[in-house]
DNA sequence: TAGTGGTGCTACTTATTTCGTAGCAAAACT
DNA sequence: AGTTTTGCTACGAAATAAGTAGCACCACTA
């Protein structure tokens, strides 16, 4: 399995599209989460660990190279945090907060 | 496996916080994507199978059911489509693509 | 009206990914 | 020197995704 970068082949894409290689990078488990908990703040492998639910370490380790690998996270003295990209894609991904609000409530009014 | 929705607990997370279901959700392989090809237009079952590069029907199948589940698609004369609350999130989603291409640049001069 | 082709699936097997637990080496702390 | 904490690796089991085959249901055509 390796890391998920644009320019080259993705999986389910052999187009190199950037976007692509996002969907690609982002629809693995826990990788959407990593970042999330980084964006609060910076944080060690165990701490990583406790936030997302227990993760195995396994894939949180392998998570972290992708991570790194597509210079998102970075590893210093304080743990793990974002690297700028990796700040600025929890920006733009920052509306998704206000819109999960939204879709929890419309979900709820429709079952109800 | 279930579909992930918010107010019940998720993959990953017992909260049933509603973002957290949003990473369940779009942390599945092909979910994403399948949204993303539905943002250009309505698609059948067969011509969203060959925008997403031949994934398996059986995938596809438990992606539609999920996402129906979801309210995010719906089915119409025209094939799937997205559902009001689906193209409000890909509304959302949007500025990835901005991002995606920055991300490109970034890694690219970085590994020349 | 028998044949052709497209569509929306289901079934089944195999491959890949993720989980869960155990454990170990190195550093930090007591 | 002994105990904790941290950052992992190993490995078997469970869950998810891929790949292929095929069937029922149209719509159209010869």
């Amino acid at each position: 399995m390796s890391t998920p970068l644009p320019n080259q082949a993705v999986r389910g894409s052999t187009s190199g599209v950037p976007i692509m290689a996002v969907f690609d990078l982002l629809g693995r488990k826990w990788n959407m989460r990593i970042l999330w908990e980084l964006n609060n703040k910076p944080m060690s492998f165990r701490g990583l660990q406790a936030r997302c639910d227990g993760m195995s370490p396994s894939v949180l380790n392998t998570r972290i190279k992708q991570l790194s690998e597509a210079k998102l996270i970075d590893k210093t003295e304080q743990g793990y945090q974002l690297s700028d990209m990796g700040q600025s894609l929890m920006l733009t991904l920052n509306p998704l907060r206000e819109w999960s609000h939204k879709w929890h409530k419309v979900l709820d009014s429709d079952y109800k």
